[in-house]
DNA sequence: GGTCAAAGGTCAAAGAAAGTCAAACTAAAA
DNA sequence: TTTTAGTTTGACTTTCTTTGACCTTTGACC
């Protein structure tokens, strides 16, 4: 213990409290910590990582910063039951993410609308790839989708 | 929110405010701001864009002038070029798509969830592909969402 | 009509962030 | 003692913003 990393982590964790939402520079707080810059992503990456529940939003050039989200839930405690029927490396078919958001729109997770967006996005016809990668692409997609509306629930939950 | 740009946007959105124009000298808002001119060219080419909703018109010489418009167009001129220009082999970036969607929210075309999505979906992050198609399969996701969008409005109608 | 000052326009370079990646290091495990 | 997983560092990249030098258009005035 007492790496700087862990250190980094406990700091950005107690500064952000009981907050949703912490914004800060990553220069400031690299030169706060006399570290590289690049050291505050890589405890990012490692520590506040979705599955941990959190969520880094970012943006460059002058002005720039970093956004810690986090999330009400994991994506685990969320989705783990849909999530876990598929296998991550072989990509999913549209067959199934339909399914998927079938249920998630049984479930009350998703409207009606939304499922069918998203439905949309994910048929083969919007997706013009190579079919090799065209599952993993999909997979891809959908899990970017479920990552932000877990996003989403956090925000309605502070209005 | 610390760089000057931002705040132009955002006094100039406030100064707007629901009037469909606004116009402006663009040398006094840039000395009201104590930055260059070219800065003002800087906000309304990256914020006032088409996407947005918004064209710039513009007099030189004496006692020119700048003049911000809002558009207001129905859902289908909205979206109608977006569609026509598939065809074209650039693609979209991912800020023009944002911006359109930002649009399509505003004017009540579609919510903020559903926009939220379509952004997610849209993202670099999502689309997982060579940088070369990336813009093109962006593009090919985003006519498909938009095509579905008039499929649903059109049941909508019918019913 | 020609001139000139007063607009706004354009573009590229410099600056200010954050992102990436791989090499070097460290400490724990085998 | 070797291996391996986790950390630290720094060079290089990408994105977005800011600035300034130079260009074009316009209207007023002679």
């Amino acid at each position: 213990m007492a790496n700087i990393s862990d250190l980094i982590e406990a700091f950005l964790l107690d500064t952000m409290g009981n907050n949703e939402k912490l914004t800060l520079s990553r220069n400031e707080l690299a030169s706060y910590f006399s570290c590289a810059p690049s050291q505050i992503n890589y405890v990012l990456t490692t520590r506040f990582t979705p599955e941990r529940g959190y969520i880094i939003e970012s943006r460059r050039g002058g002005g720039g910063s970093i956004t810690v989200v986090r999330l009400s839930q994991t994506p685990e405690e969320a989705y783990g039951d849909i999530i876990g029927s598929v296998n991550d490396n072989d990509g999913i078919s549209f067959i199934k993410a339909s399914q998927l958001l079938d249920r998630m729109c049984h479930d009350g997770i998703l409207s009606d609308r939304e499922s069918e967006l998203i439905k949309t996005v994910l048929s083969d016809k919007a997706l013009i790839a190579p079919t090799v990668i065209k599952d993993r692409l999909r997979l891809n997609i959908l899990k970017s989708v479920l990552l932000q509306l877990l996003r989403m629930n956090g925000e309605d939950a502070d209005e």
